[in-house]
DNA sequence: AGAATCATGTAGCGAGTGCTACATACGCTT
DNA sequence: AAGCGTATGTAGCACTCGCTACATGATTCT
């Protein structure tokens, strides 16, 4: 008789995709264990056994989402280096607008939110995502900028800066700074 | 006999500074009626009663943080204006990280998350604050400035990238950002 | 004075929350 | 085969959530 293996044996590595992705699409803050659980495919019950408490959870879940944007970074980043700085910022803000990247962005607010007040698991995701971003951004220099780590910095500042003003539907004011600036070509 | 006035007759105007206050030091996500009611001494059913809903009661507070933010940088800002624009970064970025900016820093953060997640009321208090800076901004511009309209939201994008760079952690990044730029005294 | 409107208190509803107790099936070791 | 630890289902607890029904003082209008 055809021995069925009814559950591939359902550990945090398997469950941490699932709840990801529903994550991503329904927001950190109302993500309850009940609807987490169904989105999985399995109960409450169970999201508490695999990882002992709602916190643990998504702190768990943070890390993971952490490793998830670097790889749709890696995927979405083009190998060869930009000639100018203003090429840099435009590609990064073309990415960053890039329909796989949304949810992340969505996440992110979320994410810095929750580092000001201080919810553990936050900041460690928070600093992981902003590193892997600094470092590609680090690989994207021009190859003769007098200052690529510094330089680096500068442009990553105006980035995020300039995706809070997007996110309030500011990002007309962040373009002309932008372009005031010198960093955008007019 | 002397007549005792029991209530003061509380009124959206005269709860909403309670509530705000509330808000700013408990931040605005874990904000359930039941507890506001309590900061504003009254119940939940009065708070229903004087607003309909929570939704309708958040706008409105959103709208009277918005005013409120307004006057903290009224009080905040010196009248003379700056002669650089890394003075007036300088300054900006004192005046952020002041104590009695400090909650409205940890709420802000919560706002832009509820922008992104589309939340009604959440987008006009955000603009508004951030309209309330820009003009602040562009008030403190260096009189010789070649661009001041421009470069106030040079400025302002900068600003709001190290705020929030700071908020996770990453202020350092954020000043070596401004350093490699020219807009901070080495 | 009587009536109507406003303001407030008490009590509760139905839904959702994180979490737990208990029972029980499965697979492995001995 | 016996026993045992791991994985899972069922039920529920105590609590909070936004909100509402109902009653009742207080104020104002006619």
């Amino acid at each position: 008789m055809a021995r069925v293996k009814k559950q591939p044996p359902m550990s945090k590595d398997s469950l941490l995709p699932l709840l990801a992705e529903h994550v991503l699409a329904h927001g950190l803050g109302q993500a309850s264990l009940r609807p987490l659980a169904k989105a999985a495919g399995t109960s409450d019950r169970m999201l508490l056994y695999h990882f002992g408490t709602k916190e643990a959870l998504i702190a768990d879940l943070l890390a993971f989402l952490a490793k998830a944007y670097a790889g749709a970074l890696d995927a979405a980043m083009g190998s060869e280096r930009a000639h100018t700085r203003a090429e840099v910022i435009a590609r990064i803000l073309a990415q960053g607008s890039a329909p796989q990247m949304q949810p992340f962005m969505a996440l992110w607010w979320e994410i810095v939110a929750g580092c000001t007040r201080g919810i553990s698991g936050y900041q460690p995701a928070a600093q992981a995502m902003m590193d892997e971003l600094l470092g590609w951004l680090e690989g994207q220099m021009p190859a003769d900028d007098p200052d690529p780590a510094g330089g680096a910095r500068y442009l990553l500042t105006l980035i995020e800066g300039t995706m809070m003003l997007g996110a309030i539907g500011h990002g007309d004011t962040a373009l002309q700074g932008l372009l005031a600036g010198g960093l955008l070509p007019a």
